[in-house]
DNA sequence: AACACATCCAACCGCGCGGTA
DNA sequence: TTACCGCGCGGTTGGATGTGT
């Protein structure tokens, strides 16, 4: 990226000066949203020429998609969408723009920098590679039940048949979900009520809502500090009760999290060698 | 207060696929 | 059939911001 010159405004090259880089400006942000309000978000490379904006159609696309887009959600991945993507990337791999389907408002992009600056973090904590099965296992039978219990635990925005419908939400294939007395078997809380399917994006309509984004700070409030939380929970891992978000943002950013984890996972893997 | 380090995320790139002439 | 073009995807970068010392 030796011709990339990110803070200018001005063109990177005397020899492509038609194009800029960088930083959109507001200027350029309004340009584009009118534009495509009226003329639709196809035909990049003419919305770029036409606009009059010096940006590829590229540019202009990927600024659109993941930013002016107006159901375009940012920041705060809630709970359910931790487990969402975590669900499906066990299935999909790194096919971000699909798990992204099944996350209405997010995009691909921002799925991807979760993962790489929050789980592929934790594997490198860990120690393992993130695409190694003792990871995956650990996904599967530590991170996402606690994720499930904490979604459970927010009665108020998670339901029941809400996280059931996570656990099967791929359209394709079955997902394996543990049975009782299995590694990672969860029991779901029977007294909540759904409010939410997640879904394809496409298959969503305007009007429904997906879990408004509730801020980390709420689920610090209701999962863990909130009345009826049993830490002792279901799946036997009650003895590391203060991994939740005490005075952190989340599971993965949170260093009482990460070392919960890492308790756990060295507590339940000692048979593995690291290296 | 100042500096160093870590983390986040917007925006780029190259590549490959599908449509069209 | 082939060449071209536009688009979308996944990978990567580096500035901005946050946190620790």
């Amino acid at each position: 990226m030796e011709d990339y010159e990110r803070n200018s405004n001005s063109p990177t090259h005397e020899d492509d000066s038609d194009v800029r880089k960088g930083p959109w400006t507001e200027k350029e942000d309004a340009i584009l949203v009118n534009f495509v309000s009226v003329h639709g978000d196809a035909r990049w490379n003419h919305i770029a020429r036409s606009s009059g904006l010096k940006r590829t159609g590229k540019s202009c696309r990927l600024r659109w998609l993941n930013y002016l887009r107006p159901d375009v959600r940012r920041g705060n991945i809630t709970l359910e969408e931790q487990f969402m993507i975590l669900k499906l990337h066990s299935l999909w791999g790194n096919r971000w723009s699909k798990i992204a389907q099944y996350l209405p408002g997010r995009t691909d992009n921002e799925i991807k920098n979760y993962w790489r600056t929050r789980v592929q973090k934790q594997a490198k904590h860990l120690r393992c590679d993130v695409n190694s099965n003792l990871f995956k296992e650990t996904m599967r039978n530590v991170w996402m039940p606690r994720l499930v219990e904490r979604i459970n635990a927010q009665s108020s925005s998670a339901t029941c048949e809400q996280v059931e419908s996570m656990m099967i939400a791929d359209p394709g294939q079955p997902i394996d979900v543990p049975s009782p007395g299995e590694p990672g078997y969860v029991q779901f809380n029977p007294h909540h009520h759904n409010q939410q399917q997640f879904l394809p994006a496409t298959e969503i309509s305007a009007t429904s809502s997906n879990s408004p984004a509730e801020t980390l700070s709420d689920v610090q409030g209701g999962a863990v500090n909130g009345s009826g939380y049993d830490p002792v929970g279901q799946t036997g891992f009650g003895e590391f009760n203060d991994w939740g978000c005490v005075g952190g943002n989340n599971m993965w950013t949170n260093d009482e999290s990460l070392w919960f984890l890492q308790d756990q996972f060295c507590h339940e893997t000692t048979s593995y060698s690291y290296n």
